[in-house]
DNA sequence: TATGAATGAGACTTCATTCAT
DNA sequence: CATGAATGAAGTCTCATTCAT
């Protein structure tokens, strides 16, 4: 109550939560503000709407996953330690934050709409490292976007079984085996 | 008028279509009602709710699913056959009805709770002919489950990427090709 | 289906039991229609709808109930003879049809506002009984609507105690009883 | 606005009057909303449903009245004094809140399956009263319930009559007249 | 007469949002 | 900034009634 970016922060937190826990929709600003023990009306002192918070909560933060994806393959030189940086990424983000990664993976479908071209996103920053390894001769011919699906693909459908309980290890202690994976995927 | 499952099949067909487009909150029944040409009383005349609406088209059409990927699998009689002909099954389906299968594969998520462990997924055919290939060998030794995500995460995310028009050609054309991928991903 | 006139007693027999179980309002058409064992737009070939359905099982009933009540006191002489028979007539309609009865006593509030004053109803002919009876003094002078009532209440209210179980003894074993009480009740 | 307890009466008092104007499953929300002058929302701030709202209005009044009826008697000594007393109240109640007396009268049927028998009602305080004045032989011996039911019906039914307008004088002018009546039925 | 799928008005309820305090 | 009562549009669902067969 004294500090406005503590409040802010505790709404965004536990939206988040929520969002996760039971859907965007299905979460009502009455659960939101009563799980974060404010009142309803606060969160519009710190949100226009609750699809501008839904939104602001999933755009940050793909961006930001974007850049740090970026920046991580940017210091490698070879597609293959690109690759292998990229997928420890992937890991560590996951680990460090199951909620938010659930949350970007969740929500993805219903905010992409919104995602403009331009924008960099962890799609596109893998899609592009794949093109240039294909481009460069590192990786062998073919089609750069079905590439780039089957290895996010082995990487994301790993996290789902892991937030199912299907898996039990961290993904960090998978990353080698997934990198490794991926690299036979895209050796055609 | 007169002939009730004509009627139903027309709300179905075009609950599954809105659904897909619209995502499952955000289409209501009078959105239904309206693209279906009947009124909005009538769905309750063929479905409980409309949860039941949408459980149904999802549970009738996964299992089914799952059904023919089992036969196809039990008709092979090597691991690799089998993961052959499942591929060839799931890309053969996405061309056949993307609609339903882009239904099956957002819904999942919020359908899954309901999904109770003896019921026979899609998930759970394709995850015992891989634990069986590596219980027989014919597979090298790996954590199934793992395993499993990473096959499943090939092929769901290049029809994903196919749904979002960043590919072109049909998934059958691709078929092969996918299978040769998920078979090196398996190879350790 | 062969012979209409048993439909339309099995449709009426049901609405009334159901009417009595659960309320008319709460009491739909496809209750009676199911309970009954035919299709719901059956009852619309008997009755125009389900208010008239409910004001006619009313208003049949409850004015032969007031025409039985004027021909036993018209049968005596005296107002304690006319009063002995009209309660004992009381007493043998709730006994004989203890359903039907509670259908007159409980849909009496909502139907009575359809009931014209020249209809001669149980209350008219219990309250000219009693009036004539003070204009001939064979009761004490007093108000002969007060009187009706007090009479009234004591049988009504008996049976009421009848319906919830608090009374075991049919209420014809009561009569002589309930009889006695309303005369002292009368003697001012 | 400010105060919510204002807003919750005002709720409360409409609705009352319509439930007993027009019947409770007979008053829609809109009704009561519209009649109150607030939004329809404004009832689900105080009320979880309509259903809690007619419930609450029964049972609160239902309890309190119970509770006055069982302090006069408390405050008497012999049978006849508190019958006396108990019927006073009864008379004072209607004068005071017709509507009130009314709706507890019209609603009962429908809410009396959610009273438990532990709780003490209106009827049980009389019957208690009424069973003692037997027991301690203040009054002939005689089966409580009937002798309750007798009592309870020639001072409820002449309140029907005043409510339909066939008595005039107030009910607390009767009182004593009631008493008397009420007192002879009990004497065998 | 009987059927029952279809109708559509309208009931109850939810919930994102506002605003006076 | 924070509050929370109030709002009212919109959603789901019910149900009396119709009508082609």
């Amino acid at each position: 109550m004294r500090d406005g970016s503590k409040t802010k922060e505790l709404i965004t937190a536990t939206a988040l939560r929520l969002f996760v826990e039971k859907g965007i929709t299905e979460t009502t600003i009455r659960d939101i503000a009563g799980a974060a023990g404010v009142a309803e009306g606060t969160l519009y002192c710190h949100y226009d709407s609750k699809d501008a918070l839904a939104w602001d909560l999933f755009i940050a933060n793909y961006l930001a996953f974007a850049g740090e994806l970026d920046r991580v393959q940017e210091e490698r030189l070879t597609v293959k330690t690109k690759l292998e940086a990229m997928i420890h990424k992937f890991c560590q983000f996951f680990d460090e934050d199951q909620v938010m990664f659930s949350y970007l993976l969740l929500s993805q479908h219903a905010q992409l709409k919104k995602v403009t071209p331009e924008m960099t996103t962890p799609v596109s920053v893998l899609l592009d490292v794949v093109a240039a390894g294909i481009a460069r001769d590192e990786i062998p011919g073919q089609e750069p976007q079905a590439a780039t699906a089957m290895v996010l693909g082995v990487v994301l459908q790993v996290a789902v079984f892991k937030v199912y309980g299907r898996i039990q290890p961290s993904l960090t202690s998978l990353a080698d085996q997934l990198t490794a994976a991926c690299w036979r995927v895209l050796e055609v």
